[in-house]
RNA sequence: GCUCUCGUAGUUCAAUGGAUAGAACGGAGGUUUCCUAAACCUUAGAUUUGGGUUCGAUUCCCAGCGAGAGUACCA
């Protein structure tokens, strides 16, 4: 049992005691005391106050004596106002570190074969351009969310759902057609995602060329969106597309190959992995069919024109289109569809989409229409909906070329690392492999961190040039922290250094605090997985890690005289280091030996 | 118009309804005969406005102001 919970129950047991009030223990949450005041953890009396009737400095010295006297763990209290101040016998922290260091899973739960099953869809780009920023904070959410449930005992399948079927990428093979002379990845010497996205805005510029025409000739713009013979041409290829055309089938299948084989590398280089791919070129036709599967229960109506819809307005939304007056579907059917083939394939406990909160209207129609379709997983589903990425100069715009593409941004977030690591001669008596892997963890480390420390569901703000720090609240302090413990640890064991300290080892205040803080990550990955919070994570390691600084310039570890004291530091500092490697490993961020 | 987010130092981010709202960057100043100075220390600087609930509100409720997103045949 945690020291907390020894205090709640203790404390419900004065409460019981003295007021003769039965207040659950599950309620009293001890909280680290502030650094101003002496004592370990404060219990706040002002909930017992009224059952007491007295004043709550009162109300705090009685129930601080009661624990004193009845609770081995308690030495000694301090009332302030309505804050019970409690100093835990200091011999017992000791014990708790020695727990932690022995307990090997800090915490973390294994899934056993009854665990409940959760799928996260994240990533889920179009086949029509490269990965972005925003791409980036997307796989780096959903990664970490995957690794966070599997700590807190789910089974877990990480899926993609692939955009690669509609007028877009109609788009992209129409200007490879025309314009491409039969070139490809490799005569170009370019990635396929970027060729692909190469196209895509060669289409996009010829596309306003031919709308300008035809305003100028007295058209509209809306008309002449929809006159251009190029938009017509795409949408003429589209229906060649879904008739099975051999040839049309032939230059998609070639070009969505390319570009996957850029994704398989930007994912590689992010660290990031999927279970199980889905494409929605195989998925928006079994949508079509549980639609109208749907229409004839009389779930759905049909209007005049042909089209299908689904009428919400009981629910408090507005009527939803599923499928178009031509027939054909749109992109609430193709979900629908995923989600079919999904329960086919695996028994889904709960599903959470990570998809931006751009869409949030779309889950939230999503999640009703998938609970009226009999998907029991349909009503609880989770839109892990997170904000936008804006640039300094405001959101991201790719007509105006104001993307930040993710190849660049590693390779630009890379090469700085190195650039600083070279310029401290950090890189001395390297190997370039090590050279070369020291930076690409550091720099990816950077990037990483500075994403998810952020609160998912909030917009933030990225400045390619300020993100690239290495200090302060950043991946790299944190790697640094860890670096330097591992060097410790070496010249330890050099030295021979005895790790084992005695139990009756009193620490001094800065060592209490650092326990306390080891003997909470169970807690903070257990909350992280309730509240879907990467940042939960990223926050609880950054303090832990700007705590252990201070420690670590205050106090020497292998030139301190008592062996016992060096022992018990040397100890708290591998303990520490292990969690820091667990929880960045939460967070996909590698931490490295040296650097 | 309607719906949903969000509003905290100059900037980027924190704060299960708890004590004097924490960090970092940037600014000013300092620490290296000692385990990695990518470190540490000192200093200045903030809750959009007005009500309400509460012993206590950045947090919950209402209204205003401001920013963003969605709004039915785009994905």
């Amino acid at each position: 049992m945690s020291i907390d919970n020894i205090l709640s129950q203790a404390t419900a047991d004065a409460v019981k005691a003295l007021y003769g009030v039965d207040f659950p223990a599950e309620k009293i949450v001890p909280q680290t005391t502030k650094r101003e005041f002496e004592g370990n953890l404060t219990i706040v009396v002002f909930p017992f106050v009224k059952a007491a009737r007295k004043a709550p400095d009162a109300v705090a010295a009685e129930i601080g004596e009661y624990l004193v006297k009845n609770c081995d763990a308690v030495k000694a209290f301090n009332a302030v106002k309505g804050f019970l101040n409690i100093v835990i016998e200091p011999s017992f922290w000791a014990k708790v570190l020695t727990n932690i260091a022995e307990t090997a899973d800090y915490g973390f739960r294994k899934a056993s074969a009854d665990s409940p099953l959760v799928m996260i869809e994240y990533s889920s780009p179009n086949t029509n351009k490269p990965l972005h920023l925003g791409h980036v904070r997307n796989n780096l959410l959903g990664f970490s969310l995957a690794n966070i449930m599997k700590a807190n005992g789910y089974k877990v399948v990480k899926t993609n759902i692939v955009n690669d079927r509609g007028v877009h990428i109609c788009k992209s093979m129409i200007a490879w057609q025309r314009w491409g002379n039969g070139i490809t990845p490799e005569k170009a010497g370019k990635k396929g995602d970027h060729l692909i996205g190469d196209f895509y805005v060669l289409f996009d510029q010829h596309y306003k060329a031919e709308m300008k025409e035809l305003q100028a000739k007295g058209m509209s713009e809306e008309e002449s969106a929809k006159e251009a013979p190029l938009i017509k041409e795409a949408h003429a290829m589209l229906e060649k597309w879904e008739a099975g055309d051999a040839e049309v089938r032939r230059i998609w299948k070639m070009m969505n190959d390319w570009v996957y084989a850029g994704f398989d590398e930007t994912y590689h280089r992010l660290g990031v992995d999927f279970d199980k791919i889905y494409y929605e070129s195989n998925t928006y036709l079994v949508g079509k069919e549980k639609v109208l599967e749907g229409l004839n229960s009389g779930l759905f109506f049909r209007k005049d024109d042909g089209s299908v819809w689904a009428d919400l307005t009981a629910d408090g939304l507005d009527q939803k289109l599923l499928l178009r007056s031509d027939g054909t579907s749109v992109y609430m059917t193709q979900d629908i569809g995923t989600a079919k083939l999904r329960f086919q394939d695996f028994p889904i406990d709960k599903m959470i989409y990570v998809v931006g909160n751009e869409q949030n209207y779309h889950f939230q129609v999503l999640s009703l229409l998938l609970d009226k379709l009999g998907f029991k997983w349909g009503k609880d589903l989770v839109h892990f909906s997170y904000g936008m990425v804006e640039l300094p100069e405001g959101k991201m715009k790719s007509r105006e070329g104001t993307v930040v593409d993710a190849d660049d941004l590693m390779d630009e977030m890379i090469s700085t690392a190195r650039a600083t690591s070279a310029e401290l001669g950090k890189l001395d008596g390297c190997t370039k492999d090590e050279a070369d892997n020291i930076s690409r963890i550091v720099g990816m480390g950077a990037l990483k961190y500075f994403i998810l420390k952020v609160d998912p569901r909030k917009n933030m703000t990225f400045n390619p040039k300020e993100s690239i720090d290495f200090n302060g609240n950043t991946g790299p302090f944190i790697q640094y922290t860890y670096a330097r413990i591992q060097s410790l640890l070496r010249k330890a064991a050099e030295a021979g250094v005895n790790m084992d300290f005695t139990p009756s080892i009193e620490p001094n205040d800065k060592e209490i605090s650092l326990v306390q803080r080891l003997a909470d990550f169970p807690a903070i990955v257990a909350e992280a997985g309730r509240s879907y919070s990467p940042a939960l994570i990223a926050n609880f390691v950054y303090d832990l890690v700007k705590e252990y600084n201070q420690f670590y310039h205050d106090y020497s570890m292998l030139k301190e005289s008592d062996e016992n004291v060096r022992a018990f530091r040397l100890r708290l500092s591998a303990t520490i280091g292990d969690i820091i490697r667990r929880a960045t490993g939460l967070l996909g961020i590698e931490v490295p030996d040296r650097m």
